[in-house]
DNA sequence: TGTACATCAGTGAACGCGCGTTCACTGATGTAC
DNA sequence: TGTACATCAGTGAACGCGCGTTCACTGATGTAC
């Protein structure tokens, strides 16, 4: 038995200094740093176990505990940064069309989402992965707010663009819509299939994203019907 | 240790009898109906583990060897199976109508779809799951048939069903489709969104099934316009 | 200024569990001679 | 008709692994007096 030699596979440990007094809080960031990573490499939010994580950034296993409760939590939390990059997308994407181009604003934000779940499959697939939603308790009803607009616990802000996207095109009569929240809804079940099916079957001779996009939010969005 | 009393958590071992000579085979399709069992009750193709799937019927573990020669290769088997199961609810649904009521039929083969889904929600995430799928190695590319038909290896039949249904809409001069394979691959990823989104946030205000179905067969069959 | 003490930010060893997989085996049933 | 043997359909014990979780601990840093 060789002892001396550090482990090439445990890349990491011993890689870490501890965290000065009073910032103790830092190794909650980098935990959800490594759960990102190992999401990341292995394509699945199962592969995000404690040890797994505490290996990622070089600390022990039960040094978690002092910031997480469970497994779930990490994953949770993982999810939250993920959402936020999402939302950061398609704003950038809506941000390239002024507001006198309702549609093609609407049609640009769909495409970021489109491009970020292809770009990100592995943090996309997380998101709305049964898995992680069975963890986690995801059955309760999500709330309605004004103008029937659900209000989701997460992704809350990204249907919200999509939600505003697609009344500014009713306000601009480019919509036929007669019920805002269920065509943005239909608009993103079709997306949200598109991606998921495009990134588990990537054999099959798939339409190309632009296509499926433009199609999906002028058919479902009542414009140019 | 209390060790006579027959634990009541390992409900079934010894509950089976051994095949007669020559039926040996035969366990292979128990092995398979234990799979589907686990996948109902736990909603996930993860636990079918070896052990899981031997406790269930009553055998030992290693007997499975003989008839598979991975874990991968009972869920695949079992999906086979959910597959059938679907394409026999698809065919059900669209016999419900007669071949002059092209578009009918076409929805009523989608709302049997839906409806398979939702009723089995555990059978049909397994269908399409990424962690199946990345476990199988589905990533070499889908051959292509007569008229651009993708020659799908598993759900072929389902989706030809679907093909033929927007097919047989398209001469009866009731879809204007340019492109039918593309067209009916969008009304799939569509349901496919549709169905896994609501199983997996049953919380979130969903529109109908049947207003889904139809808004979807239509809007993207390129019917009614 | 010195020193005892509290707190912080973690660690290392150990536990019991379920897992895939291997190995040699068992006992019933058929078959060749 | 008897009997040795081959085959079939499995079994039971054991292995090493990674996992979540617990426990008592360590060592540096700040603080009260």
């Amino acid at each position: 038995v060789i002892a001396s030699s550090e482990s090439p596979t445990k890349h990491k440990i011993g890689s870490r200094h501890r965290n000065p007094r009073g910032h103790g809080a830092e190794l909650a960031d980098d935990i959800v740093t490594g759960a990102l990573a190992i999401i990341e490499r292995t394509g699945s939010s199962e592969a995000v176990t404690l040890r797994a994580v505490a290996r990622e950034i070089g600390i022990a296993a039960p040094s978690i505990y002092a910031h997480f409760p469970d497994r779930p939590a990490i994953v949770t939390a993982a999810v939250a940064r993920i959402f936020d990059e999402l939302r950061a997308a398609i704003e950038a994407g809506m941000a390239t069309r002024g507001p006198t181009q309702p549609v093609e604003c609407l049609v640009a934000g769909c495409e970021a989402y489109f491009t970020f779940a292809l770009r990100n499959p592995a943090r996309y697939s997380v998101l709305f992965s049964e898995q992680r939603l069975a963890d986690a308790d995801y059955c309760r009803p999500v709330s309605i707010g004004t103008g029937g607009r659900p209000l989701l616990e997460f992704g809350a802000e990204s249907f919200a663009l999509l939600l505003d996207g697609l009344e500014a095109c009713v306000k601009a009569d480019k919509s036929t819509t007669k019920d805002v929240v269920a065509d943005a809804t239909a608009i993103w079940v079709a997306m949200h299939g598109a991606v998921s099916l495009r990134t588990a079957l990537p054999g099959f001779p798939w339409p190309e994203p632009e296509w499926f996009v433009r199609r999906f939010v002028l058919s479902l969005g009542g414009i140019e019907g």
